[in-house]
RNA sequence: GAGGUUGUAGCUCAGUUGGUUAGAGCAUCAGAUUGUGGUUCUGAGGGUCGAGGGUUCGAGACCCUUCAUCCUCCCCA
């Protein structure tokens, strides 16, 4: 069986597809120009190195290596040393330059932070970005998850003000806003987080707390309890997590009940502090049309390890769209460190483009006129009726209409079908009657309706 | 890493306890219709039944191996 196919995990984006993915992508990078974010590209590989050991163990299985070429030309010496290589990288996940000493990116953050480092002399601190291209993972994929997939991140370095955080929310907001998405934006920070494994009298136990509440949307406050108790938290330590993540009311009153219960752990006033004020810069610099509704979420989590201030997510709020996070971001301190450029403070969100296609499709909310694509087709009657259907065509593109003509001048009845299943929106017939007379044909395909005009009158119609 | 699903025409799938030449719909092509698409009608082409082995007089179906696929858990986006 020789049928074509693709890798597993990878997928054919079709002519109407790229068309909704790049509404989609055009919308955010208009907000990110409107809010002073430059864009950024990296190489779809990196060095090896630069990525493993930052996404943890699980992490460095899943990058995608790529194998040295040109081996074959080296001398017997080289060659044995590579089969010695390669029986290590058979038995079990090893890697090793003489094998493989690049990967394909694994997300744009790290590539991001290496960027950073690499031009820290010519940058303009605080630096901000965006950057959106696809990511490869060597994960099993299933239902939504994919071994190539896109990424959309907007990020800014080198500045610890509360502010950037305040216009992050803000870019989620007009962001759903403009492709009508009813969202809601959970905020929460690691340091509340860290407070509450204080609370619970283990501090160092913060990972596991995490990784557990982040589930109680999912597995409920039973299944957290369980989880928990598995992680070694002891029962009082769960009483002080029930206690806090009950808290209820508006944002406002949700972190004056916190204060209280955290009075004295210093860290989590810090939190709190943090909170209230990035809340504050965003009602300062927020539309008060757009819908959606922030919310202090004290269970959030979210699964990262590297963040150390406010964390936010974004899920649809929609009864019909049953979807996890579209979107989601917080602050980290020192990830350029990492690579040797210490005390840089970010903050960045990332949208999820493949979700939010799924969501789109599901409120049926993608405009109406993406659909289409050239907007007028010329049937091609053949001879003379050739060199005028393609002055025609010039004049029309001249015009800036979108056309093309049927390259063949194949039956009438072909043609037709061929406009139809295209979906143009109008015909025009260069036929004899109409060379003669110097007049179109001009069809509507939508309501058959033709009629005989003058070429500059199917112009301004069309226009 | 663990568990399960499904592989038959370009696509979506039927195919009975194993039994003639493996079917349907859609799509394609041709014709009814040489300047009018979506609706009809008629006809045609197209399959090493994922691959390899086994059981049998006989396998698309049963058994083994293998590959692919999709899904669930883990983890993540």
């Amino acid at each position: 069986m020789s049928k074509p196919s693709i890798p597993q995990g990878t997928r054919d984006f079709s002519p109407v597809v790229v068309r909704k993915r790049q509404y989609i992508l055009n919308t955010l990078r208009n907000i990110f120009e409107l809010y002073g974010f430059q864009p950024l590209e990296t190489p779809a590989m990196e060095n090896l190195v630069t990525l493993t050991g930052k996404y943890g163990e699980e992490g460095d299985r899943l990058i995608f290596k790529i194998l040295n070429n040109g081996l074959h030309e080296k001398k017997e010496q080289d060659k044995v040393k590579l089969n010695d290589e390669w029986n290590k990288v058979l038995s079990k996940p090893y890697s090793s330059p003489v094998v493989t000493e690049r990967a394909l990116r694994y997300d744009l953050t790290i590539p991001f932070a290496r960027y950073v480092v690499m031009n820290q002399n010519e940058l303009a601190f605080p630096f901000r970005r965006y950057q959106m291209q696809p990511v490869w993972r060597a994960d099993r994929p299933q239902n939504g998850r994919y071994r190539e997939f896109w990424q959309c991140d907007a990020d800014v370095v080198g500045s610890t003000s509360l502010i950037n955080e305040a216009e992050l929310l803000c870019i989620y907001q007009a962001a759903f806003h403009q492709l009508h998405i009813p969202v809601k934006i959970k905020v929460n920070s690691r340091k509340l987080l860290a407070a509450l494994a204080e609370l619970c009298g283990t501090p160092e136990k913060m990972i596991d707390i995490t990784v557990a509440l982040d589930k109680l949307d999912k597995i409920g406050w039973d299944g957290v309890t369980k989880e928990l108790r598995e992680r070694g938290i002891e029962d009082a330590g769960i009483d002080q997590i029930s206690k806090v993540i009950s808290i209820t009311g508006d944002n406002q009153a949700k972190l004056e009940q916190l204060s209280t219960l955290m009075v004295n752990t210093p860290i989590g006033l810090e939190g709190i502090k943090e909170l209230s004020t990035s809340l504050s810069y965003y009602t300062g610099l927020s539309d008060a049309g757009w819908g959606g509704s922030i919310e202090v979420y004290i269970s959030l989590a979210r699964g990262l390890n590297y963040y150390t201030g406010v964390i936010v997510e974004v899920v649809c709020d929609s009864e019909n769209v049953k979807m996890g996070s579209i979107g989601g971001g917080g602050r980290y301190d020192d990830l350029t460190g990492l690579f040797g450029l210490k005390g840089l403070s970010g903050v960045g969100v990332s949208f999820g483009i493949d979700r939010i296609y799924d969501v789109l499709e599901q409120l049926n909310a993608f405009p109406e006129q993406l659909a289409s694509g050239a907007q007028v087709m010329l049937v091609n009657f053949g001879g003379d009726n050739e060199l005028y259907a393609i002055s025609v065509l010039k004049q029309l593109r001249d015009a800036g209409i979108s056309a093309e003509l049927y390259p063949d001048a194949v039956k009438f009845d072909k043609q037709m079908k061929y406009a139809n299943k295209r979906a143009m929106a109008y015909v025009i017939l260069p036929g004899d009657e109409e060379r003669e007379k110097q007049l179109v044909s001009l069809k509507n395909f939508a309501t058959g309706e033709q009629k005989m005009i003058t070429l500059s009158e199917c112009i301004s119609q069309l226009k």
